[in-house]
DNA sequence: CTGAAAGCGCTTACAG
DNA sequence: CTGAAAGCGCTTACAG
């Protein structure tokens, strides 16, 4: 019912007896150039009038906003929610905020939020899971703050990168399956324009030819990153007549949608079918204590990508944080 | 490399010839008020100039930026990042963005970030299952556009809420609880700060009296919403002598968090302990297909919160939507 | 139908 | 240490 107006840098001014150029600089903390006095009344001022900057003045006079965006797939897939949590929680901490879009591994929604970032003057853009697409060769070419998460970017190597060794995960999954001796192994890979995907896949296939057990063309499948897409993925090789004997699987996600496919014709993990993941989705402990994966330290990623957005990088650099390998139940 | 900053209003208007008021006009559709020849002039203009307005500029003369804010917990729950997902998509939909803040229960977060987001000048603000806080209570006063999701305003009944009707829902468990004939019956129950935790923990109770079987009150537990809290919720309610027969959860992530607690001490479900729980988190289909939950509409949620957030409500209203008792194999 | 001009709330070189 | 003033990029009443 309060009809009072917020009140303004100029209100504060006002009530002070000074200039904004003055309320500002306290605002801001430039200690050194106003006055113990002048600072103090000042500060007990926006106190008691409760001043709250507006951001949108600020943003217009230096031309770019308090805002970070985070650009993904898909948020229902909680190891990348799990990264957005971490972000957030960083970046609110600094008193900015996080804007959520998701791309659905589809290019022209990518590119639109990436325009639509840029026109809100974001301060930088995280890219958990970027596909290609001609927005995102632009931005990189523009200049805009970048951080490419999880997949690097599709366009060269001299970008931010915050990530693990995909390859020598894959590599390591695949050692395990060796010492398993399982036969036949089969590998439900996700996108390969995904470096994830990508450097996963060859890692694995390259460790499995090292050790004189190659992977053969009908015991991989290409598929999605969603349960959904794991689950028709196990469905079409599980109906070969020759079954794999194990399964190493794009995501959690995937290999969750295995694992019903598994279920519903009666197999059995590890017994007639091991199945192993890929981040160590936050719902294995307990929904899937069983499964066997690659944790992927995803909060220290959110903190990594926060630090990065918000300081600003003098040069792009990659950091590669480590990976864990899970050996459980299931593989 | 392109250096070439971004046209402005100003550059397009030079460009072509008239005042920036008449481009203003042509980018934000006002037909009538320019003639067919300028703003086909301008359109291509902008075609070819690649304009792109630079938001600030316009929030700062409406004092109203393109962002709403949603305000929840915790997006980890699946439950909670499936309506974030639907919001989202109906927002990016019309050219605006979403900022996410998690609130992780905790009512000075609340707060800052309620704060926060008003001198972001946003054009709405959504709290999924908000907690009563100062901030909050000052919020309401204030005017922000508001809507409430799941759970009802702390500060009274006038305000604009989206959910379920939750009394009738826990009724409807209880009922069916009655019908199977389980005894003794327990109860994990969310904060009863939340609307949607006390309404559904009241409708149950209510039902279980009327059927003659009220709750005893070492079997009513309180807990939080996660996962962990329902571990440790049913650590307690299980190591008493006398074991329930069933368990109605304030919700998935409860259950599933129980469910674990059961595996470890042999309980299967539904034979020693049935199992109740809510939302109908997305991962129910593929990780626990057997439980019984009550489905809540989230993805109908999600778009109509968008609604109310874009078209700004005349008076403030309550949405009810439908829920969907799903009886599947844990009860 | 179109334009000149004021205004939104900040920040920041420039002077003093 | 402090202030007057210009400027950020839009929108919009007001005139014509």
């Amino acid at each position: 019912m309060n009809a009072r107006k917020k009140p303004t840098l100029a209100d504060v001014a006002h009530a002070a007896g000074v200039s904004t150029a003055t309320v500002s600089r306290v605002v801001n903390g430039s200690p050194r150039k106003v006055s113990k006095t002048t600072r103090e009344r000042i500060s007990k001022l926006i106190e008691e009038l409760e001043y709250e900057p507006i951001r949108i003045g600020r943003a217009l006079s230096r031309m770019e906003s308090d805002i970070v965006a985070l650009l993904t797939p898909d948020t229902r897939n909680a190891f990348y929610a799990s990264i957005a949590d971490g972000l957030e929680l960083a970046i609110s901490a600094s008193n900015k905020a996080m804007v959520l879009c998701h791309t659905r591994e589809d290019p022209a929604l990518q590119d639109r939020h990436l325009r639509q970032m840029q026109s809100h003057g974001v301060a930088g853009i995280a890219l958990l899971g970027a596909v290609p697409s001609p927005g995102l060769a632009k931005a990189v070419e523009s200049g805009v703050p970048l951080v490419f998460v999880n997949r690097k970017c599709p366009y060269g190597v001299g970008y931010t990168f915050v990530g693990i060794d995909n390859y020598s995960a894959g590599h390591d999954v695949a050692r395990h399956f060796v010492a398993c001796d399982y036969s036949p192994v089969a590998v439900i890979h996700g996108p390969l324009n995904s470096s994830a995907s990508l450097e996963r896949y060859e890692g694995f296939r390259d460790a499995m030819e090292v050790a004189g057990r190659p992977l053969s063309d009908e015991f991989t499948i290409a598929g999605g990153l969603s349960m959904e897409s794991g689950y028709s993925a196990a469905t079409r090789v599980l109906n070969r007549c020759e079954k794999p004997r194990a399964i190493f699987c794009a995501n959690d996600a995937v290999a969750y949608g295995a694992y019903h496919r598994c279920q519903e014709l009666g197999l059995a993990s590890p017994e007639d079918v091991a199945l192993f993941g890929f981040d160590d989705n936050p719902y294995n402990r307990w929904l899937a204590p069983w499964l066997s994966t690659v944790a992927v330290p995803c909060t220290a990623m959110g903190q990594q990508i926060a630090e990065l957005l918000l300081t600003g990088q003098a040069r792009p650099r990659q950091y590669l944080l480590p990976y864990d390998l899970q050996i459980r139940h299931s593989a």
